[in-house]
DNA sequence: CGCCTTGTTGCAAATGAATTGCAAACTGTG
DNA sequence: CACAGTTTGCAATTCATTTGCAACAAGGCG
């Protein structure tokens, strides 16, 4: 029941962010914003919390099992756990979004390093840019400035074999 | 002919990149690969041309005017003109694509400022990390790093009148 | 200038991610 | 247990983008 992540492939030598809050904890926080605790809520938290890297919607529902809902509920709850911060969104720019669970108060973000080829991601901790942001402030006047990083590139593996 | 960019908002005091190669080297280029000087592709390098902003497939169709052509057709061009660097994506995370013209030689890696309420955008040049791909390169054996990178933020436009 | 090969176009249909309308089922609470 | 407000399943829909196919046009060549 807490296997790793079975979906991605990702270098062994480095964990993934090891957030995993207990399903209580999550349940809590939808209980609290008055929002029901579902059989497949409760069932989509349980996959994010065994995947510690970003899922699209399909690999979520495909992940479910005996748990099963619709698809369209899937992409319903993420998007609910998305407004209520408790999930986070990437863009690979694929075309398909894909979530990461958050921590209570933390905001989640961060960068991936994927592979072009075979789709292997890494997560990647620091963020620098701050001073780009305050730069970008200053010279054009623009507030509540975030941005959106992510890197690409051909894992080892794939750089090797072919 | 020559008018600025109608289709996006951005401040008047920082004129975008001026590239723009003239029209004959555009077809130069194209018939270099042996790709055909058509009426519509002819016009689409013209909008492209005149907007040094980034374009979506509809902005560009809707600009064509009088040589108008299928849309299909505008999204097979680009896909073209993207397969041959004559113009580069860009991915603003709407699910829309962007275009905009490169000038030979020009790999167009650059980034943008984007109004999260009325969509201006503000061209940024320069980039950093190539340290921090440097370090993940080193770090994960990756190679080949490249990065997507667009910043987002509130322009002082919509700040004020809001 | 006509012919031929090949790339291109228009049009309509297909794809694929994501969203939505609606009625039925369920959750939390009193 | 009953009620009000959520959530779900299912099917239909939206929207960007792609694609099959037959008609067409561009460029090379004789
Ligand atoms: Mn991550
Ligand atoms: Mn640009
Ligand atoms: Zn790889
Ligand atoms: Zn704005």
């Amino acid at each position: 029941m807490k296997q790793p992540c079975a979906l991605h492939p990702h270098p062994h030598s480095h964990a993934h962010r090891l957030i995993q809050p207990p399903l209580n904890e999550l349940t809590e926080q939808l209980r609290r914003r008055d929002r029901k605790i579902t059989a497949p809520r409760q069932a989509i938290l349980e996959v994010l919390r065994r995947h510690q890297h970003p899922l699209t919607n399909r690999e979520i529902h495909a992940a479910l099992g005996e748990s099963e809902c619709d698809l369209a509920t899937v992409y319903r709850n993420l998007n609910t756990l998305e407004q209520m911060g408790m999930v986070r969104r990437f863009d690979f720019g694929d075309g398909t979004a894909r979530f990461e669970l958050l921590a209570e108060g933390d905001d989640g973000h961060h960068h991936h390093l994927v592979c072009t080829r075979c789709s292997t991601v890494v997560e990647v901790d620091g963020c620098f840019s701050t001073e780009v942001e305050a730069r970008l402030a200053r010279t054009h006047g623009f507030t509540q400035i975030t941005h959106r990083l992510e890197f690409f590139g051909l894992c080892p593996k794939c750089a090797a074999g072919a």
